[in-house]
DNA sequence: ATAGTGTCTCGAGTAGCTAGAGGTTCAAGA
DNA sequence: TCTTGAACCTCTAGCTACTCGAGACACTAT
């Protein structure tokens, strides 16, 4: 059996981040010791090294508690399962795109400053006046994260 | 003069975002009617417009703010500014390189999948054994939100 | 026995908003 | 003038996915 410390080093997790998952009902409530502290097995750490590779490749944890679901019925068809990932994919993909407009807008910006005074800057200017943009990078403000 | 509403159309920034900047000191405490509504002069829209463009272009809050206290400058250099700029166009580019790891990754693992049963699912499989992967798509979840 | 590390719970904080409750103000139509 | 409905006000809580700190208890090694 594992201290949560261990279980953490062995997953590559941080200890409060694993309690936290408890918490939020993604582990299971774990056994404890004697003393109160937390103890786990081998299917623990299998679970958390799943959870910690799908957060490593994006998946939200609302997905992850789905794909963990669907993980514990392996009969079932894996029609879910593979429309989790392509939802995925698709989600990083459309992040990839936004991002890359934004970096050559990014780029044009940078690429403009003189290095002279704020008055004359470029990238002021071109913040002040959305006219100067090459391209539409997004009248959303969607959030986008990693 | 505008009121909130009209200020937000016009900079397409939502009403409660508006009072979120100016609670945040974002924008300087409006004006208020005899009615204790807020209205906004031209200076306003402009510096909304600033905020609403720079956001849009992936910055965070705290560098717009440090952005909008160099345009209020304008004799200084603007070497401050530009490396400001700067730094967002990396953590852009970083952002890009992680998700197309990430994509490549989703990918192969999408293509794997046969569509038979969740016992034989590749995306299952592959998820619970880092092994699989072909790269090292990050062994740190940082967090990035654009 | 004691020092030092690990663990416990609980609450608050992060970014950048968004949504809701419950109440006031304003502009337009009857 | 009255009334309706939209827009406004403040305040609080919620979202994601953690992260940190306080103050107390447990365990290990010397």
């Amino acid at each position: 059996m594992l201290t949560i410390g261990k279980l953490g080093k062995s997953a590559h997790v941080k200890v409060p981040t694993i309690r936290y998952y408890e918490q939020i009902g993604l582990l299971p409530e774990a056994e404890r010791s004697s003393g109160n502290q937390r103890l786990y097995g081998r299917g623990a750490l299998d679970r958390l090294s799943f959870i910690r590779h799908a957060r490593e490749l994006g998946f939200p944890l609302d997905a992850i508690r789905d794909l963990l679901g669907l993980s514990d019925r392996p009969d079932q068809p894996c029609d879910a399962v593979d429309s989790i990932a392509k939802a995925q994919l698709l989600a990083v993909e459309g992040r990839i795109a936004r991002l890359l407009m934004l970096k050559s807008e990014l780029e044009r910006m940078v690429a403009q400053c003189a290095g002279g005074r704020v008055e004359d800057c470029r990238v002021i200017e071109v913040l002040g006046n959305h006219a100067h943009c090459a391209a539409e990078h997004g009248r959303d403000l969607q959030q986008v994260s990693e």
